[in-house]
RNA sequence: GCUGGCGUAGCUCAAUGGUAGAGCAGCUGAUUUGUAAUCAGCCGGUUGCGGGUUCGAUUCCCUCCGCCAGCUCCA
């Protein structure tokens, strides 16, 4: 195992998950909460101090050991079905592991077996873990000698005062810094899960390694839980519930990463993006629309044909002049906004436009709606003034999160993006501008006192944002909205505004979506509600379910008594069993069922099904629409 | 783009060096049904595209296109 900035910090220390105590405690524990004794709980801690130390599976950092320690047994076994293999680096992940390991010939999900039931006999043996610490020459040496060249390259990448350890169990030895558990009898509930391929260190020039994913868990209730949630994820990606609700396609022959919206999915994104202008309209925005493509010389003046040219499609000839398709909507708004000579009262202007652009995104990249290759972003810029900057931001702030609380998502991680202060030439505007403007993002969250987290390296080129991670019902994260300082475009445009002096001031330009894009975000809604829209965004609200040819004319009344108060409502008049009709309207997530027969002709009634809690038995027509058209306007 | 895997009917999948089969869907007919699948019949594929090997390829090989898991990169 190397050393990575990761694992080179100590472990936090939270007081429950490290104590020092007697042997006893493994004994009365129920598995879940057992605690293991391991060894150097704490980097740099003597054999003496750290014994003793005991941790607990549950808490992160015990769970991050175990599963450490289940990547180095990993390791182990395919040292001895492999014995040529070459470790890469193998840590502990958010949901388990992966080792990155060299091997003359490609693993298949068989070997997978292999692998594990020789991981298991490594446990049988109940190794004994053990750490050493030895000079430099030592460590190249020894891993010399075990033909690891991967982990000799580390070694040399270590700073000079870095503490060299290993940690050996039986005839494997790794390089690493710890902690681990004493023994590979302590290793029982893990699961090798995937293959894939991995550039060493992360770089697309260095040889691809083979990486094998697993997972470990204290319990095997919790490992049997996590295999689980995978299943549930396969059951709700968006790829496959777009196909089964009829929603959207990818079709061949036109093109990849390019999408066709069915029409039950164009009328969820209407419906979103009604909600959106309206929404935009109230906050101050105005809603505009600009070009698809435009000439060579626009880009060559706003910096993408410099700084974006690899992501974008070239190659019009329009009378001789080479024009490209949009990858941004804003050098548009930008010309909008020189349309004319601007006053400091018309500041802020904010412009919204659902704009579609296309960007080229290698083929590896893509991924049903998810990435693909043209989009539509609920984009807008504003305008503003310095003093305006603060309150602009924090406006979009609560914009996005309205939108988001809005659309069922209450949990979202913010991130703070900065330049990489190691790469200054990737990115335009003076270094003293980018300081300016990355403090004053931060400024706004502070003020706001939202948590975030900074990461330097993922600006845009024109300047730092801030992102917004949606967090869905399964805890995965989804880039939703953004929102970038820009004071690169108004300076190559000499954007100005009039004001009350008299002179020319420079306005300040803010990017931003509070959706990300039309095609990203209704995935992600779509996999957050398993594909059960909440009813007002449902494409059919209500399906009427005639139980014989008898009732098809009132399931009829019942579907235009709906429909005049704008509720979506289908009646299913096959001549077919009512338990098919039920089974269809549930697995295409109808909200709501109305089964009607002659009992319901005769009251006037509807018998309501709702797709999860079944039949609620016989209502008044209107009072059924009532409780609906609440639903509706609560969003719910 | 890279590594590995994959591409057979609208969908999910089976089979084979001797030109393919099931279920669902669709169509037709019968059935008039009370809360997650009524029955029967019929239709449906130059096995992703192109090339090569072979007496013969869907099966073996190569190129390309696309998909999947990652890597890299991003709304």
């Amino acid at each position: 195992m190397p050393v990575t900035a990761q694992q080179r910090g100590p472990l936090p220390a939270t007081g429950a998950a490290v104590k020092r105590g007697g042997t006893a405690a493994t004994k009365a524990v129920p598995v879940r909460a057992a605690f293991y004794f391991i060894r150097h709980a704490k980097e740099g801690a003597t054999v003496e101090e750290s014994k003793g130390a005991m941790i607990d599976f549950s808490s992160p950092e015990g769970l991050h050991i175990l599963r450490h320690s289940t990547a180095h047994l990993m390791a182990q076994a395919i040292k001895r079905l492999y014995p040529d293999a070459k470790l890469g680096i193998g840590p502990a992940i958010e949901d388990g592991f992966y080792y990155d390991i060299d091997l003359p010939t490609p693993l298949t999900p068989d070997d997978l077996e292999r692998i594990e039931a020789e991981m298991r006999a490594i446990v049988k043996e109940n190794l004994p873990i053990v750490r050493a610490e030895l000079p430099r020459e030592k460590a190249v040496e020894l891993f010399t000698s075990r033909n690891e060249p991967y982990k000799v390259e580390l070694i040399h990448d270590l700073p000079k005062d870095a503490v060299i350890s290993t940690y050996q169990q039986g005839e494997f030895i790794d390089l690493c810094t710890g902690p681990h558990v004493p023994s590979t009898g302590v290793l029982h509930h893990f699961k090798l899960t995937s293959l894939a391929g991995a550039y060493w260190r992360g770089d697309e020039h260095n040889r691809m390694l083979q990486r094998i994913y697993g997972t470990a868990y204290p319990a095997q209730e919790e490992l049997d839980a996590h295999m689980a949630r995978l299943e549930e994820a396969r059951r709700r990606d968006h790829r496959r519930l777009g196909k089964e609700l009829d929603l959207f396609s990818i079709q061949e022959e036109a093109g990849a990463g390019l999408i066709f919206w069915h029409p039950k999915g164009a009328l969820v994104r209407e419906i979103i993006e009604n909600f959106w202008r309206a929404e935009h309209r109230r906050r101050g925005y105005d809603i505009v629309y600009s070009p698809h493509i435009a000439r060579a010389e626009l880009w060559q003046r706003s910096g993408h044909l410099n700084w974006y040219r690899e992501n974008m499609y070239t190659g019009l000839d329009i009378d001789g002049v080479e024009y490209l398709i949009k990858p941004m909507n804003c050098p548009f708004h930008i010309l909008m906004y020189r349309s004319k000579v601007r006053s400091y009262r018309d500041l802020p202007i904010r412009w919204g436009e659902l704009g579609t652009v296309y960007r080229y995104e290698r083929s590896g990249a893509l991924h049903g709606l998810m990435r693909v290759r043209g989009f539509t972003q609920d984009d807008a810029h504003i305008f503003c003034r310095r003093d305006q900057l603060h309150d602009e931001i924090g406006g979009v702030l609560d914009l996005a999160d309205y939108m988001l609380r809005s659309f069922g998502f209450d949990r979202y991680e913010l991130y703070l993006s900065l330049r990489d202060p190691a790469n200054p030439q990737k990115y335009a505007g003076s270094a003293e501008d980018w300081e300016w403007a990355q403090s004053t993002l931060a400024g706004v969250l502070e003020d706001k006192q939202l948590p975030y987290k900074a990461e330097e390296g993922e600006a845009a080129f024109y300047g730092p944002k801030i992102d917004i991670k949606l967090i869905d019902a399964l805890g995965r994260g989804w880039q939703g909205p953004t929102i970038q300082l820009d004071f690169n475009l108004p300076e190559r445009f000499d954007l100005t505004y009039a004001g009350q002096d008299g002179q020319l001031h420079r306005p300040y330009m803010i990017h931003r979506t509070v959706l990300g894009s039309m095609e990203r975000f209704f995935g992600t809604l779509l996999e957050h509600h398993a594909g059960a829209f909440p009813v007002w965004l449902s494409p059919v609200q209500v399906m009427v379910l005639p139980i014989t040819g008898r009732t098809v004319p009132y399931a009829r009344e019942v579907q235009a008594y709906l429909r005049g108060k704008d509720i979506r409502a289908e009646v299913d008049d096959r001549d077919d069993k009512i338990g098919l009709k039920i089974r269809e309207a549930q697995l295409q997530k109808i909200p709501y069922m109305l089964v009607v027969g002659d009992r319901e002709v005769e009251n006037r009634t509807v018998s309501v099904r709702h797709r999860e809690h079944g039949d609620l038995g016989a209502t008044a027509l209107d009072t059924f629409a009532d409780g609906v058209l609440a639903e509706i306007a609560a969003k719910r």
